[in-house]
DNA sequence: AAGTGGTCTAGACCACGTC
DNA sequence: ACGTGGTCTAGACCACTTT
């Protein structure tokens, strides 16, 4: 591999390609979630390029949180099993200070065909089929979120209740376990809503309590849209915390 | 200057204590905020290191928004003046998806004592001089958030309704410009609560309206807090936007 | 001892902006 | 033509982990 020169009208640096040339065997699943990939050197030799080019790709997928250095042993796949993971999509804290794991209880989960909206969001055509998940997030017992997810059918095909029920653990950890699905990045839009009256019973707190809505689009390899959900929050004891740097 | 060895109890990398020095120069008013610093090469030789060195730490100094590298030109003291900054820090978005600067309307500005809270977010002691404002935010004419921020009296000393109301450009780049305070980073913890009637009023909503609640602490250099505050955001037809990633 | 990532250096050349 | 940051290389040595 070499670096192209300026002529070329798809120029771009040789450690981008390198990248490029990582995400691609991540995403033709070559190394798998919470497994190690060659040494800087192996991958030097097998790309042709330098040490230190290879190092330059895996910084950038390092600090995308896409990969995880660890030094005297080696680079690793980032996995949402990593308890670490969780914290960076859900940005929840409690307003006392203390901590605590969150319970992810499912409630419902059907199959629907997508609707405008739904389309729009995942990136699907019209009409095609989806998967809709409703369920629970408590803290210390107590109901905090409730969320609705829509999920393209096609790469989800095999979800059920059951299997959502079984699982004790993220649900992102089981899209990646279960289907192969690695959630990436994500876009959150806040605003603040009145609780309706199911959902009001549901966290446990009065009909027309402020509640935030996080509306999120959560994108996999390629920025390819693969769920778009609806969470209420109640933030009577916990808060949305958000970090500006 | 030369790299540490692991018998020094404060060892850190070269390009961690070169970091350190032009960050220090930085809080020392040495470049100001929209000028230029040396080039890789002048503070290579000015800290006795190499340029990979230099280059390393600035890489980093970038990726923080504190440094902005413009190939060909030079690296500039990143500044609020700059329209990019203003999004890092107000994360609204108009829903429908149109764009639209804010106007900042300030309404009052007085002098008080730091109670318990203030003095806890501000790091400073109870009873010690604060300066209070509130302001308005308006989005094509119409209010969108009403602020409330506590600062130190010390830093903020001279700071008055008029200068506000005379500066039109964003509050961090008028803290920046007259009293050299620039913020690098904050954190937001975000909740919903109901529209007091006063609130309402100046945010054209009913009383009772569910509204984002943003309480911020804002640091400078040297993650010290220089300023408080507390939004209500009106979530209408503007949306809190989260990018995680 | 061997293998991994982490730091540091020196030098070459490219791309961008200004004179 | 010159100066700036951006890329790429090659090699040395350090720090951490495992064998």
């Amino acid at each position: 591999m070499q670096p192209m020169t300026r002529e070329s009208p798809t120029f771009s640096p040789l450690y981008q390609q390198i990248k490029s040339l990582i995400l691609q065997a991540l995403e033709g699943g070559e190394w798998l979630p919470g497994q190690s990939i060659p040494s800087e050197q192996d991958l030097a030799v097998r790309f042709g390029v330098s040490q230190g080019t290879v190092r330059k790709a895996i910084d950038e997928l390092s600090s995308e949180n896409i990969l995880l250095r660890r030094q005297g042993k080696g680079t690793f796949v980032a996995s949402h099993h990593d308890p670490r993971a969780l914290f960076r999509f859900l940005r929840l804290v409690p307003v006392g200070g203390g901590v605590s794991q969150p319970v992810s209880v499912p409630l419902e989960c059907w199959r629907a065909r997508a609707g405008q909206e739904a389309a729009r969001n995942l990136g699907v055509a019209m009409g095609s089929s989806i998967i809709i998940i409703r369920r629970l997030l408590k803290f210390a017992e107590k109901p905090v979120v409730v969320d609705e997810l829509y999920l393209p059918g096609d790469v989800f095909q095999s979800l059920t209740l059951e299997m959502l029920q079984d699982w004790n653990g993220s649900l992102y950890s089981l899209f990646e376990t279960r289907f192969g699905v690695r959630m990436i990045r994500a876009s959150e839009r806040i605003r603040a809503v009145a609780a309706e009256r199911a959902t009001a019973e549901m966290l446990g707190v009065k009909e027309y309590t402020p509640l935030l809505s996080v509306e999120r689009i959560a994108y996999t390899y390629g920025d390819r849209a693969v769920e778009w959900r609806r969470g209420l929050y109640s933030t009577a004891d916990h808060c949305y915390l958000n970090e500006l740097s």
